[in-house]
DNA sequence: GTGAAAGCGCTAACAT
DNA sequence: ATGTTAGCGCTTTCAC
């Protein structure tokens, strides 16, 4: 089970280890003849080029990282669905764009670090790798961005001298909360923040206030109540609202998942949405699409996320000088029933 | 931005290379105050151990391997989602598992093969991997499994020396549809099948097979209709069973996107489900149980396939000499309101 | 077009 | 407890 290496092809194939190494890299400058006598000798021992000796040799790996959160723990069901979700999406654009490129990709959820931190771990294997906001100490980060490209996605910008990508979250939301305002004409709107060390909540939040001031409407200081960011912590934001008294026209949820919770309750106590209370999320997550009535909301344009890390790390990788980049992409909106918008015909 | 190796470290603390190296590899056997010496040097360098180096002498890389198919293309919404997702959801669990056991993920999905193909440039740099059905080609599959650990997920057993890991399909179905005849007391039942070459639909229409062979019906030889297992293709399915004439009682569709797109032709079609017409489906997607109405489903246990899949290779790795295994994995049956069975309470 | 030889940065005996 | 010294399997000049 002791692999076959360059030797023991180049041996086979009466050629030297360097043709077998030609072979593989640049088969162009190899006689046609000598290439398939390599060929064959490989296939007929099983070689395959060490990934590990030749990142050695030729300083690269090929490989691109990517390091999130470890979010939630043990089977949960849905609830975990939406960060769940917001990873996978990213992983799956970083995944397409990096195998266009060429390159494969190394994924690693934080749990604990070690004397080896993740970081490092991811560092020590890839080219490149991008960073989900608040997955790794920003000391650690600072100190591998001296050493190779690192983008950090969503979350403020930590550290200057990185590569930063972004979504509109305050656009995204003044957008939202005008529509509401301007072309429903409601006047009395809720926010539902997440947890106070959210900075996307936070902008988002930021959002919802610009678009108040705008309209000369009253700006609260803090959100009207605060959730999880789960479907429960929704609810439970809603309930606390609603038995406030006075209850407000919409809702405002700092993202889907709550914002469902909140379409049940709702649902429950008898209020009618969009006619008695609109309610809205922000990140488009697919769910949102089906429940009844269908949520109006923000979408974020997850698997670009990943896209445009990779192409950031690319060009980094080509120019390793050029000035840090920071992106904002942006977020689109989507119109449905709870805002009181018509429901959008079924595909 | 060359990086800092043992050496420069090595200077820097005043120590030698091997101390640094073992600095890192076990902290155990170097005095506390060389052992800080090193570990200062290191990070005011910023150093961090090269997976290649690390992996080429100890002949092991911490990293294990999944290569997956390209689903689909573009940013097609949700009809890939299925496929989609149950990649999605091995990956989560290969990941975490891995992560447990102390290694990292490389993923790749195939897309074509150069002269270096998928399973090569994955297989030259991890220590195992897993393979979904269907994703590499049987020869360097076997090529390549003699090498390293590698465990094919899904599909029927192409190799014999593979450790192979399944879910039990055919006796899921066979549960399922003995459900819709012996407590439904539905006895015309329509199977919508799966392109011809999957190995999974196929599985699934055998236990169809099998129950009404059991309960003494008339078994029809092939699907009553096939679709590609998008929800678009689960409407055209269900348009032609209706257009026939005699529709059945019941349409058990090979997976849960077809069923839904079925489900929304039925309502279009002015047939109340269950009522009119049980539809029943396979893979237990979460946008099954939000559905109306919700819908009767086989449940895969994906996120454990990657967990399994895992927990085959470590263990391989510890005794390379073991018998190939094959695991098939239970699934469970979910019974909501599309089979007549009373819609379950809300969380 | 092909070969010879010098590393790439680390680990793992083996010394001390 | 720490240092010395071979490699690990490949890429890459530089000759031929």
């Amino acid at each position: 089970m002791s692999a076959p290496t360059v030797y023991d092809v180049a041996e086979r194939a009466n050629v030297s280890i360097a043709t077998v190494s030609r072979v593989y890299r640049n088969p162009g400058t190899v006689r046609e003849q000598t290439r398939d006598r390599v060929l064959v000798a490989a296939r007929e021992l099983g070689y395959v080029p060490s990934g590990n000796a030749r990142g050695l040799a030729s300083r690269s790996t090929g490989v691109l990282g990517l390091c999130f959160p470890d979010y939630a723990d043990p089977d949960l069901d849905d609830d975990d669905a939406e960060q769940t979700l917001y990873a996978d999406e990213i992983t799956r654009g970083m995944e397409r764009a990096a195998r266009r490129h060429g390159y494969a990709l190394l994924i690693a959820a934080s749990l604990e670090d070690g004397p080896e931190s993740l970081v490092a771990s991811v560092a020590g294997r890839v080219d490149g790798f991008a960073v989900l906001a608040r997955t790794v100490a920003t000391e650690d980060l600072e100190l591998m961005s001296r050493r190779l490209p690192v983008v950090m996605i969503a979350g403020p910008r930590e550290i200057d001298h990185l590569d930063h990508l972004e979504v509109a979250n305050l656009d995204g939301e003044f957008t939202m909360t005008t529509h509401l305002i301007a072309d429903h004409g409601l006047r009395r709107l809720a926010f539902v923040g997440g947890g106070e060390d959210s900075p996307d909540a936070r902008a988002r939040f930021a959002g919802f206030q610009q678009a108040l001031r705008a309209a000369d409407l009253p700006v609260p200081a803090e959100p009207a109540a605060r959730g999880d960011f789960t479907q429960a912590g929704g609810r439970e934001a809603a309930r606390r609202l609603l038995a406030r008294g006075a209850p407000p026209q919409a809702m405002v949820f700092a993202n889907d998942q709550m914002a469902i919770g909140g379409l049940d309750v709702l649902e429950r106590q008898g209020m009618r949405v969009p006619a008695d209370m609109a309610v809205v999320g922000f990140d488009g997550i697919p769910l949102g699409r089906v429940v009844r009535p269908s949520l109006t909301t923000v979408t974020q344009p997850m698997r670009r996320l990943g896209e445009t890390a990779v192409d950031l790390l690319v060009e980094r990788l080509a120019d390793p000088d050029r000035e840090p980049r920071s992106e904002m992409l942006p977020v689109t909106q989507t119109r449905r029933a709870s805002c009181g918008c018509p429901e959008p015909a079924p595909r």
